[in-house]
DNA sequence: CCAGAGGCTGAATGCCTGTTCAGCCACAGA
DNA sequence: TCTGTGGCTGAACAGGCATTCAGCCTCTGG
């Protein structure tokens, strides 16, 4: 279609354009529409491409897919690494200014964990290996809660916080913003609201050793003050 | 296929029956592969029908997805005004005893939930009033702390509860159990985690106040500590 | 200047998709 | 007992899918 074999670069520098403009191509449309619902020729058609020559890089449309976990856990390893070499420059405003580029990058992430996959679960293990020693080191500093189990914790953290962003859709009806589709200095709302469950939690103690007193022993109290945190599953 | 035209009830009876399995059938499986991934033959496979029977009763595939939205708004409406019925005796126990039964309404609601649409963007603002109802009632009683934005935290607590759902098999892995595969019986772990979160916190009372600081006024300190409620959307 | 290599393409292939059509079978009403 | 109605089907259809193939065009090494 386009196919312009731009001028003065070598073929091996070609290639890899080519190569990466399909990557970045799939990672975009599986990331918007879910890994399932995606056709070789739209990915094609985004990188301004051939179909054919998509199956000739990767050999199918499923070595695709292995090609794009790689490079997602390639970038997210990057950025990590990165992150490190900043050491104190590393500040919330860098981070936030980064954020729009690793947005595809973050929702395809999603997209691959809900679908699971060996590699996609090794990456899962090492962001929460990440989390969890983020937090121990956070709590010897005196900023985080220690937890009766820093794993589980941090775990969840995350599943909450990449599921909360798979619903960005509705987050930005509901809460008028969200991380995913407006830059950072609207996320405001967001981060106030993350904040005031995070920070403060959301029971009262009283309610904490009632509700915990009610699930070791569910038979004894008849009302149901607990639901609030069972909504997700159940309601 | 198996098409034995059961015996002795009524047109009318059978017919509603090979519709409404032609719509569990669906709701199933758009629940477990997501709305983009599912074929009319497979559907159709599974409500042990033909094909063409799904066409015949919804007119198409979209408006098999339309009847699955409805039959989904009209199923969690019927839950809550069933648990509203039973007012004391809806327990945290009779809660879970259901569980099971909504678990893929709950999976496919999800799925709907990141695709959109007029239908289930209304459902989720009506979950949403449920939620801040019920939360308001519990900060009267004392049990759930007050919230500067009593909205914003309910729907922030809905999209976390549901999107830490969508990564069910993630939380599986993680936490070695998790309420859309495991019975309520085997929840521990589920439980303690999202307690010990909403219960406590994550933040500390000095970390909350020097992060709110940090990004109200963000050039001023060079560390950042508040990465890990940022960790969901940057790493 | 002349092969050879390789990125890249359009056209062709076979499979699978959603949908249409004509007709079957069990039941309801006369 | 006959006739109509409606749930339901297999077969047929066009369109779209991933993939294969033969060949083009540019660059590289000699």
């Amino acid at each position: 279609m386009v196919y312009h074999y731009g001028g003065a670069r070598g073929a091996s520098a070609a290639k890899r354009e080519a190569k990466q403009r399909i990557i970045d191509a799939a990672i975009e449309l599986y990331a918007e529409h879910g890994l399932g619902a995606v056709t070789l020729k739209q990915i094609a058609a985004l990188a301004e491409v051939s179909a054919p020559l998509v199956i000739h890089h990767f050999g199918s449309t499923s070595g695709l897919r292995t090609a794009c976990d790689q490079e997602a856990a390639r970038r997210i390893y990057a950025y990590k690494t990165m992150a490190v070499a900043m050491g104190e420059q590393f500040t919330f405003e860098a981070m936030l200014r980064q954020s729009a580029a690793h947005r595809p990058l973050l929702r395809y992430l999603t997209q691959a964990l809900m679908a699971g996959g060996e590699e996609v679960d090794a990456l899962m293990d090492q962001l929460v290996d990440d989390a969890v020693a983020y937090t121990t080191d956070a709590v010897e500093q005196g900023l985080v809660r220690p937890s009766p189990n820093e794993r589980h914790r941090a775990a969840m953290l995350l599943l909450q916080g990449l599921g909360a962003m798979m619903l960005h859709r509705q987050m930005k009806r509901l809460i008028g913003t969200s991380p995913m589709d407006d830059p950072p200095e609207e996320w405001g709302p967001y981060i106030l609201t993350v904040f005031d469950i995070y920070a403060h939690g959301v029971f009262t103690p009283g309610a904490y050793d009632h509700a915990l007193s009610q699930i070791t022993a569910p038979s004894e109290a008849p009302s149901a003050p607990p639901q609030t945190s069972q909504r997700g599953p159940d309601s």
